[in-house]
DNA sequence: CCTTTGATTTTTGTATACAATATCCAATAA
DNA sequence: TTATTGGATATTGTATACAAAAATCAAAGG
């Protein structure tokens, strides 16, 4: 059995993360070492730590002396964020469809109906927001790019908790679904350009609807 | 004046950037923490600190309670490494040459006239290459895309060293000059597609000739 | 009243010390 | 000989302690 040993800042990093992806933490807030410590019951150092490794991840950022705070997004950055997106998964979606194999499109297929169940059980936010990374990831690993498809899970992270607020709000789940189905669709018939366009579409358009969210909370 | 105050920790990270980068630490030698503590006449809190800066970089792997080795990249790294360079970098033309300015196009032709002396004063390596850096980025600026930016300017420390080496042994400068002289032409002729197509050749060239140097090297 | 200055407090940065884990090597047994 | 075990050693991980910088705030001066 593999025992799955944790540093002290990996867990940090995860609770700090999870922390601002779930808005425990907002955007902008600053993050006090000696208090995050004390809540975890770990020391600073591993606090620190962990603070530098979410700066890499673009969800904190860090200034010398004077301390680390939860990045905020501008409606400029969120059109960054996600065209950049739709550009590398476009490319490994483009890589990924001719390697994909039966199982692994059957694992995307099984995600899909994960999240229906999930939006039924009126999970709106976690785990439906999960499932939907963990979705578009699958269709990526094939594309053989772990480079790349690193930057993605960045990207990914790093939208997600504006994705999680356009779900609540914006009613984004109802639309989304439709369109996993119908990209898994073209993915399985290996129409790599329809698939490709339709996958641009889908980000772009979450994008557009976002932007608008964070520029009317940007106005409070 | 501004007085540019530095932390112990960036202090190092440049320090040991500067190291990998010179290949002054090779790629897959283990950083050992007490030594570039000692060397560096600092504890090893710092060290740790840019050790986890420069994993972030993608210049160092950690493994938790084994240490950070330099990375290595295979010649498949290197393939991605480098068409994502392609992918990225076009994007950023692309977007930047309807904002560049004169002043900017001046700033990217001084630069080559740099290159072109710190060619010929037989600087092979260094300054050269950071050179080359500075006029690629030089370009893509005005893309006001500082997210993409941002990731190009990591990708491109990456390829770095594997440049460096390329440099000396491959004679790349000399096919270097012409190519930048008439991308920079392109781009100010505002000829968007052809500079693009020129600049993922140059970008695709150099990885195929450094593909095989790596090949080469990593066989001893 | 507003600004400035300097002490006080808070917060971050780093050294030191110790704990936990991994690595190495010699002794032992198959 | 080869594999295995156990302890010594080296190395990393983290807590604590202190130093340095920034923020706060009250008093003094314009």
């Amino acid at each position: 059995m593999v025992v799955e040993y944790k540093t002290r800042t990996q867990v940090v990093v995860e609770a700090i993360r999870e922390k601002i992806l779930t808005g425990a933490i907002k955007a902008g807030e600053p993050l006090r070492q000696a208090a995050l410590a004390d809540e975890l019951k770990v020391s600073r150092i591993p606090v620190r730590e962990a603070l530098l490794q979410l700066e890499a991840e673009g969800l904190v950022e860090f200034e010398a002396h004077k301390g680390a705070t939860a990045t905020k997004l501008s409606a400029e950055q969120v059109t960054e964020l996600f065209e950049l997106r739709a550009l590398l998964e476009c490319e490994l979606l483009r890589m990924a469809i001719p390697n994909l194999t039966e199982a692994e499109l059957a694992q995307s297929e099984q995600l899909l109906q994960q999240m229906s169940m999930a939006y039924q059980a009126a999970d709106t936010s976690g785990s439906w927001s999960e499932l939907n990374s963990r979705f578009h990831m699958s269709l990526y690993r094939a594309a053989n790019r772990p480079l790349t498809y690193e930057m993605v899970q960045n990207l990914n992270s790093n939208s997600d908790r504006y994705i999680r607020v356009h779900l609540m709000l914006a009613g984004g789940v109802k639309k989304a679904e439709p369109e996993h189905s119908s990209l898994l669709q073209l993915v399985r018939q290996k129409k790599t350009d329809a698939a490709c366009k339709l996958l641009k579409q889908h980000i772009l358009g979450a994008a557009a609807e976002i932007k608008q969210l964070v520029t009317k909370l940007d106005a409070n």
